[in-house]
DNA sequence: ATCCTTAGTTGAGGCAGATCAATGTTGAAG
DNA sequence: CTTCAACATTGATCTGCCTCAACTAAGGAT
């Protein structure tokens, strides 16, 4: 097991990557201020151009989309070990929200120094651009997940991501994990409404599949889940580091 | 207007990034030998690794994915000048298949010449991590409308996307243009029936917004089209180049 | 203590879009 | 010239999920 006190980044990077001592240091000095934002006031507006982007240390996030007709679209959420923001900063203008779910510490990060690891230290930009890769992966996995897979399914489904994705960084194991979303977020990230999402909650209760009570969800028939919502984790985790 | 002669990739970077003569020769080199692949058989298949980018000439092609129970679900479509399998070959093993819609022209990239080019042309570096995080942005707004748009609004958006993608790279006018997908693509591609994309083109064509007949699309009221689909075109083009 | 807000729960009814089924149309293959 | 396959079109029926509505439970504020 890793030790402790790494932060969920390097974490999170090192089961792609084995990082030797020197690369976890520079991947400590990329990490600039830690920063804390409260709970439901937007760090990051659509439009906005030249902002920061951050890596998340502690609390939860989500990024979303508003339509003018006034639904909303959560795109993803963002836990610790996570980037909040990348893609606003390559693309240089926001195009979506993000909004902490709880209240968040996060760290920022100067696309300089990042785009100065690209040329010194490429073990590390192989982490890097395969930590953006999965977060693109998520989104073309929920994509799917809306597209083709029923309620039950669906929810499922996003509640085993979270679980691989939390275990990875050390906060959940196969039995379970604590999950601050209210079932109106789940709705919004589901393409659902949060009446159904109730229903699909209760049923995957009643089936005894899995509890989502009380800011915890728990696993109470976890193989019975993956072969429910086809989950495969490939795309999460790859079962260990590639490059050794 | 950009000379002819310059390829699609070309001149849709520089639709963002104003290049020099310099920039565009390098450009140049970093495509390598082009390859050439039949309509309907997959260039690159879920779980294959080590594989090669590209970046496409001529025809269309589509990424998807397909669930154990029998589903597919497209996720995006790429046109002439588009990356293909750029993310599987960061993330090192392909999560998606890629199959030409029509029959398709692709150059070679080597990954080792595109990183290369992050420390040496910095300016072609910032043009490639944004065609990167467009192509993010386009399933990120492929997201957005499976889980908050109706299927009228849904299938109005995914054209407009076509028309302004496509004038891009000078392949389509605000009049319309060719488009080889069958019904059934779309289908695929909106999280819909067959038989209900059919319903949905009728209702467009009877109410004067598009036709889509013949392997063409023919916009017949721009406008109200844009109005329908809530249609921001900020993810696709910005209104020219950020950076002079 | 009481109010008010936010989140969760449950029922009833409606509709967008799926599914099943049949037919027309076009183009390629023999 | 015929056959066959893929695509397009249309009708009929069904259902998963939405919407509306009412009620409960748990905090927080005053």
């Amino acid at each position: 097991m890793l030790p402790a006190h790494r932060s969920a980044f390097a974490r999170k990077l090192g089961a792609f990557v084995a990082l030797s001592d020197e690369e976890l240091s520079t991947l400590g000095r990329l990490q600039g201020r830690s920063k804390s934002f409260a709970a439901g006031h937007d760090m990051l507006h659509q439009g906005q151009v030249d902002q920061h982007a951050y890596v998340l240390e502690s609390g939860w996030a989500c990024s979303y989309k508003l339509l003018p007709s006034g639904g909303r679209q959560i795109v993803d959420f963002q836990i610790p070990g996570d980037f909040l923001g990348l893609r606003s900063v390559l693309f240089r203008i926001a195009d979506h929200n993000i909004e902490p779910v709880t209240r968040v510490k996060a760290s920022e990060i100067l696309v300089s120094d990042l785009l100065a690891i690209f040329s010194k230290t490429p073990r590390l930009a192989t982490a890097v651009l395969w930590a953006a890769s999965r977060d693109e992966a998520m989104v073309v996995e929920h994509l799917v997940c809306i597209g083709r897979r029923n309620a039950l399914e669906r929810t499922a489904h996003y509640l085993l991501e979270f679980g691989a994705r939390l275990k990875l960084v050390g906060l959940g194991t196969t039995a379970g994990y604590d999950c601050p979303l209210s079932q109106y977020m789940l709705a919004d990230a589901l393409g659902l409404s949060a009446v159904h999402v109730n229903r699909v909650l209760r049923q995957l209760r009643e089936e005894g599949l899995l509890t989502f009570q009380n800011g915890r969800v728990t696993f109470d028939n976890f193989d019975g889940l993956v072969t429910l919502a086809e989950f495969d984790k490939a795309y999460l985790d790859h079962d260990g580091p590639l490059l050794k």
